[in-house]
DNA sequence: CGCAGGGTTGATAGCCTTCAAGGTCTGTGG
DNA sequence: CCACAGACCTTGAAGGCTATCAACCCTGCG
């Protein structure tokens, strides 16, 4: 979750091996046995996961070096599939967990990372569960700017669909579409299809910690 | 999470301490440096984590068996207060992390549980974003049941005030009344003011998986 | 050119919150 | 023992936010 990369994780590299996938591509499978454990090195993914009556979930978008897979207990409790073209760095997980046993430093930085997501989905518990529409579209798009934006202002890809979007944020591609037409309209953001600008930072901190009032 | 309990947890007795505390008591605030991780030995506790706007969220209500203030890295982003009068088994943080660098075994039993807490985090975001008020209180009666039902349809203790089962389901005190009301009007459950019983299980299984319509 | 998938915009409806008022229980002090 | 205060619980009415339903637009592609 950190930029940081400590130094125990290399060790996994010696088990790692690179590989590229197509757009749309499903790494695993909702309730698949956890085989491996995966760290982009290029492009976008999506964590997704889906209730019996065909409501949706998107978790995260993990991008370049982010790890994904490794919450797994023994299944996967969420799928991942490829956004875009992607290329990813893939690690046996049995051999993490070998590995795990006889180097304590990387069994702290495994828990570290699985409390560090842990903190995050809280995050988002709140996210999810305490702010409006207009919040959560904001909180995603400065998130999203802190995350693939060089610093400073340029546009940044939003390589993900309207629907994801809005699988992530518990709203429909309706209420994403509104909100961001709307921050359009306020000079806040630009917008093209598969971009965004951040044009007014302070107006759009504003209104992701904003109250409901 | 789960009812098992793995032989390397038994290292942390050595260090453990029992505290007997009255209700209402403050384990620790939100954002204090995490000095001790506990389980409980009786009573009920409750993990709260507030907005700035004052919009409140309760994280879990662990209650015997179950272990609170092990998924803080540095600090913890959650506080813990105790619902009623407590007794609680303490572990200093600083040694729990000391001991997991040798005993790998340990380690791995630490990181399963913060997988295991991530895991019913990743549920309760599905549980809080795409259920409706009923399906969540209905939820959350079984969950209860499940976890304090002596087993077969007695009556159980609901320690927690309305107030705290509406922050923790991201509902008002009123939804929450309303809904348990319906659920008494048709004879679903009884309800005393903390006191619950479930009358027609497989009716409360139905709502609480319920689709909206 | 026509089609398909995604994106945008508008109108309506439903669920839950908000606001308000009254009820019930518990503990405390006279 | 009783009365009272305060917290918690319950119930009712009105309003707001987002989902739903529907239509149209735009773009890429066969």
């Amino acid at each position: 979750v950190t930029g940081l990369e400590p130094d125990a994780m290399l060790l996994l590299e010696q088990i790692g091996t690179t590989i590229d996938v197509p757009r749309d591509y499903e790494f695993y499978a909702e309730g698949d046995p956890a085989e491996y454990c995966y760290r982009v090195l290029n492009g976008c993914i999506r964590t997704v996961r889906s209730m019996e009556d065909g409501r949706r979930q998107v978790g995260q978008f993990p991008m370049r070096g982010d790890r994904f897979g490794f919450d797994a207990l023994d299944t996967h409790c969420y799928g991942a599939e490829a956004v875009s073209n992607a290329v990813v760095r893939r690690y046996p997980r049995a051999m993490v967990d070998n590995m795990a046993e006889n180097y304590p430093a990387l069994a702290r930085c495994l828990r570290e990372l699985a409390l560090g997501h842990l903190r995050a989905t809280h995050d988002r518990i709140m996210l999810l569960g305490r702010k409006s529409a207009s919040e959560r579209v904001a909180s995603f798009v400065l998130d999203m700017e802190l995350r693939c934006g060089k610093g400073g202002g340029g546009r940044l890809e939003l390589p993900m669909a309207r629907l994801d979007i809005a699988d992530h944020l518990n709203l429909t591609v309706e209420t994403v579409c509104r909100v961001l037409t709307m921050l359009k309209k306020e000079h806040i953001v630009a917008i093209g299809r598969t971009t965004i600008e951040v044009r007014d930072r302070r107006a759009l901190q504003a209104l992701a910690c904003d109250t409901r009032h």
